[in-house]
DNA sequence: GTGAAAGCGCTAACAC
DNA sequence: GTGTTAGCGCTTTCAC
């Protein structure tokens, strides 16, 4: 029944059965599970024999209580189907759990109420350390962060003034870096369709300035507000198409509403890019292999996640921070989409 | 400097300073807050105004040891870039988190050994529930799951005989639709290309189940074992198209490697689905709007994350479980590129 | 290198 | 409806 030895009784097993089994003192039993190195080897061989033996599991509650120590970090994530997310969590879900670090995660929450509760919610875990990995509403009131007195890493944000270290992209180089490669191909009459809050607005003036250094500007922006999925950007193509005869570029804010407008230019029998061209943002593994392939800016989400965790991790073991604000670039990559 | 009134001493807030302050003892605060109910409406009123004068957090180490309860799930995710995954996580996030568990979250490992491992170390948390959102591997000794005695889901197994619950969909019949599909479009020369662990294996099986029923079957099967990216699905068309001449239908593993294998095929001037048909599997939301739309098995992951949300929440308040195994279906999203 | 005593902050059990 | 006492299981502190 209980391949574990472990006994019958309900009473979970403590210390002070280990000890006992082990002819040690329970303290004892502690430092050779704690501090290995601060206990004879024999002793350390006698231990590891009774835990086997008794199915000993340390009770953490009772251990943080003790010493105060929390091995937890609080990770806020939002959207994990948004492939930049889910790298991010990969990313430092990688480097945090390697290290002995358990992660308790939350939604980030989307007005700044909610996320006020949500941050709430994980303070009577004392997390020794909280990651944000999306955005935290400018309205919130980020006291109650950080009056916790831990490392805190925030992600995305465009301010300058982190709470504590921030791990980011600035999203208006990004935009200007593809306004540039729309000036470059000569692109005259542009529109952008995409989310235009705090990222998405920043990288349209960032596309704009860029535009506006060669004489030229976004003709029609797009204030996508429902929908990020494919059928939202078909249906932007749509009315872009409708709105500005003649336009012959479209940015989208990412890769899947490109997919989307692509797929509705197939279907109006528009040539992209020979008619219109087409570019989005986020480099998704299949926008290389879209038809036709799709231009895009690449973010590191994964290694800005791995980035992110070892910011912490240097934290909290007392290392110097000699950064506290590191950004990445966006990489662009120039595919058939706006092709001339 | 701390809006919150919180004292500037480091001594953290405790019940007995609350109760101090607002004239009552401990134990009534601690009432006030976990069961209201049980305490006078101006009592509760006087603890409420305390706590906010003086900034108290509840510490759950404490309170989860004396109690012997515990708010936490522990939850084992694998790969969130798979969308299947981000589905489940979300949809048992959303569950749980707004019924006030907290999740907790490992990587659910990939042998039995370092499986065994995560699950040791989430242990030390006593969770009250566990919930696997991959496969645990057959070799994994599971009696360190269940000697836990607390409510467990696990994911996607194809077996009959769970540890404690399971939400699952049963690959075969996925695969037997798919291949009922195929045998109806008349496609003769079929070929497989995807992972064969697990799922993959019993998918291929009832693929070709209802092929044989027909009189046909798959005569090239490509195990694919490194990538999932599209890449992967490009360089397997390459390698059907050598291998399988004549080849007129090929299904993969997975939507992602069958746009890879799509892109290739344009590449290669093969037409699809004239000389040569496509399927995938998950019905990713870029399907509908591939070139041409992917044929693909829609796998309802987000319902089925939330529905192991429910599964563990009905266990963990007492409620009588009617259905320990809950199955979902696939369903055929038949487009263009399995026409004919 | 090991042990004895104490106490982390909370709430269960019982009393009133 | 509220209070008193005790103790959850561990690890700190100090002693040897």
């Amino acid at each position: 029944m209980d391949g574990n030895g472990k006994k019958n009784t309900n009473r979970p097993v403590r210390v002070e059965d280990v000890a006992r089994v082990a002819g040690v003192s329970p303290i004892t039993v502690s430092r050779a599970l704690s501090y290995p190195e601060k206990v004879k080897e024999d002793t350390r061989r006698k231990v590891a024999e009774a835990v086997a033996q008794t199915g000993y599991v340390v009770n953490s509650f009772a251990s943080s209580l003790r010493s105060g120590r929390s091995s937890v970090v609080a990770v806020f994530s939002s959207n994990v189907r948004n492939p930049h997310f889910a790298n991010v969590l990969l990313g430092c879900t990688e480097v945090l759990e390697d290290n002995g670090y358990q992660l308790l995660t939350a939604r980030v929450g989307e007005s700044a109420e909610e996320q006020r509760r949500l941050i709430a919610s994980m303070t009577p875990f004392r997390p020794a350390a909280m990651l944000f990995t999306d955005l935290l509403k400018p309205e919130l009131d980020r006291s109650i962060i950080s009056s916790a007195g831990i490392p805190v890493v925030e992600m995305w944000d465009q301010r300058m003034d982190p709470i504590d270290m921030l791990v980011t992209m600035w999203e208006a180089d990004a935009g200007r870096t593809m306004g540039r490669h729309f000036a470059e191909r000569g692109f005259s009459r542009i529109a952008y369709a995409g989310l235009l809050f705090d990222r998405g607005r920043r990288r349209l003036e960032g596309f704009r300035a860029a535009l506006k250094e060669v004489g030229r500007d976004c003709e029609l922006v797009l204030s996508l507000t429902e929908g990020w999925q494919p059928d939202a950007g078909a249906a932007a193509f749509d009315e872009v198409l409708d709105r500005l005869p003649g336009c012959d570029a479209i940015l989208f804010g990412s890769d899947i509403l490109a997919a989307g407008a692509l797929s509705a230019a197939r279907r109006r029998k528009v040539n992209v890019p020979t008619d219109i061209a087409i570019a989005g943002f986020g480099d998704i593994p299949v926008a290389a292999h879209l038809d036709p392939p799709l231009t895009s800016l690449g973010v590191p989400s994964l290694e800005m996640g791995r980035k992110a965790g070892q910011m912490l991790l240097g934290k909290l073991r007392g290392r110097e921070i000699t950064e506290r604000i590191v950004s990445f670039p966006a990489v662009l990559h120039a595919r058939d989409s706006t092709a001339r």
